[in-house]
DNA sequence: CACAGTATTTAAAATCATTTTAAATTTGCA
DNA sequence: TGCAAATTTAAAATGATTTTAAATACTGTG
């Protein structure tokens, strides 16, 4: 798991046309570096004894900047939750209807093919998302 | 965009397993006939003076116990609204982030051998989602 | 066909994740 | 350093959805 040291997270929140406060190089540091699927509250709980001073409210507004800045990614595969994704190569998702967790797949390649022939429509975003049991849970 | 009767409907509940009552017809046959993604809200309002007596809260409850009986689907490709629909064969949607239109697609043949592909994973239900401008608002 | 028991529907209240507000704080720049 | 703009914050508001508890409607049985 790679590290980024803050003047790196500050370049690229920069980079992205936007200011590098701590609270900021704190939260994308954290999604840069755990491969998880965090909601805002984790992220928080996270953060909160290790960013001088931070607020559920800053990481809520603070992941929607992110997002619309393409820094990390929104995924919306449960409608209970709203959760990021610090990776925002393309790729597949799958859930554990059970324990929730969710596991990153590979594209299936012919996806990006299927992206390109859409007529009438700029697409922007994919998301594949696999619902199902995992196979801890499946044994239990 | 085929009719159904009440009789049909309600043994479509029956066969489900759950009882045919009026509103679960009006709903089901609305879900089955209008080939768009309605909100419950949308659901709720389409039918509200076409049913002798229904509620927003029976409009929720309802669509939540039919895609509990695989009658209908939920769709999470947006997360400031949840929708529904009727058409539960596998296919993939494409959202305008501009007017939020939905509109279906044929899902990539690659995708259903993908899914067999998963190891120790159940799958039961995948969502492919493209995100972009529809053509109507690109002119705009 | 009436009755009893169960399932369903309903209005109202509660929930809870997220957003907005407005004030306090911090930041970058002159 | 000092000022204007951006950011962060706590608190309040929002709004979609769920829960509750009472009313209503079914279904099967005698």
């Amino acid at each position: 798991m790679k590290q980024y040291t803050n003047i790196e997270l500050k370049a690229e929140l920069e980079n992205a046309g936007i200011r590098g406060t701590a609270q900021r190089i704190a939260i994308l540091g954290f999604m840069r570096e755990n491969p998880v699927h965090p909601t805002a509250e984790v992220v928080f709980e996270a953060l909160r004894d290790k960013v001088g001073s931070l607020s559920l409210t800053t990481v809520y507004n603070t992941l929607k900047l992110f997002v619309e800045h393409g820094l990390v990614s929104m995924l919306t595969i449960d409608d209970t939750f709203r959760c990021f994704d610090g990776n925002v190569e393309m790729h597949a998702h799958l859930m554990c209807r059970n324990c929730k967790k969710i596991i990153d797949m590979p594209m299936p390649r012919e996806v990006a093919t299927f992206l390109e022939e859409i007529e009438d429509f700029d697409a922007d975003e994919v998301q594949l998302y696999v619902k199902g049991i995992c196979k801890e849970c499946k044994i239990k």
